[in-house]
DNA sequence: CTACCATTGTTATCATTCATATTCACTTGC
DNA sequence: GCAAGTGAATATGAATGATAACAATGGTAG
């Protein structure tokens, strides 16, 4: 019998709350310190008039210029409806513009505009030198360890 | 001059998307990652009728018998109204139950019914049981850098 | 005791993120 | 040429998260 160690305190007052249980998932330590990240991240992209999602689809059009829409969204592992007002907003501010493909008129060539790329490049900056700070007290051994058991945990068969 | 390692190829056609600038940050693996363990997770509680929150909430409310709602929302870092649909759920599944408190009746002591300590007894060892299939890979020291680097990541500073 | 303020839980409302279904334009395979 | 498939857009809905405002209650200063 697997007893739990933890041993409900008939009707006592809470003073502190518990959570050995959830301490025992991986997925929790990863949410709770995602959250950290993320609420970082948020503040750090504030300055440059991006959220989470407009960053990674200005990133990966910088560094994959021609991308189609279609495969932005499988990048970002979003559908494609999803994606259409991401790319517009990063239309209508001029950092990326939508190119017809001659060879296939449905689709199009995502670029980064000159605006595009500089802001791309403050705003990677920017999110660099704040993970730093995040990171501060764990080592470059440690960093790796973590890094290549997080891309194992992503890899893992159940994926889609 | 700092040149970024990605060589925009001019206007060739893009056949493989690359994410290499995002995968120098830390909070784009633990993202993707996440990702993964969340849908197995999500996967994992379908059977039960619960969700990620819902399986949380439980999992508390069993650990600390008697808790009010402010300390539920606190300790799931969600603010008090989003947690009454949450708990109006679990109470009318019947596996909580809002106990008026004496001393002070405006507060509720939030406290599980026998259904929902079986629940959250099976509920736990289902996710346990998957977690490990999705860790298989990674040995013990290596689980323990990564939660005990995690749990840094989250005492960080800037929190809340 | 009264007046004021803080706290608990609730309702209403809104923003963001993500999914699905449908439609339109276009391409491709037969 | 036509049927089927693909790229993108639109409309819509679900889930999660936040804020504002409220009623009821509790605590405290005067």
């Amino acid at each position: 019998m697997k007893k739990p160690a933890v041993k409900p305190a008939e009707a006592t007052v809470v003073t502190h709350v518990s959570d050995v249980t959830l301490r025992n998932f991986m997925g929790y330590h990863m949410k709770r310190a995602f959250n950290v990240v993320q609420t970082d991240l948020v503040q750090t992209l504030k300055p440059f008039d991006l959220r989470m999602l407009t960053y990674t689809a200005l990133v990966l059009i910088v560094d994959n210029p021609g991308m189609r829409q279609s495969q932005l969204a499988d990048g970002m592992d979003i559908e494609r409806p999803n994606l259409v007002v991401i790319i517009d907003e990063l239309e209508r501010r001029e950092l990326i513009i939508r190119e017809r493909v001659p060879t296939d008129r449905r689709a199009y060539a995502l670029k980064a505009t000159l605006a595009g790329q500089q802001l791309y490049e403050k705003a990677v900056a920017a999110v660099t030198k704040h993970e730093a700070l995040l990171l501060d007290g764990i080592d470059d051994a440690t960093r790796a360890t973590v890094i290549a058991a997080l891309k194992q945990i992503e890899k893992s068969p159940r994926k889609g």
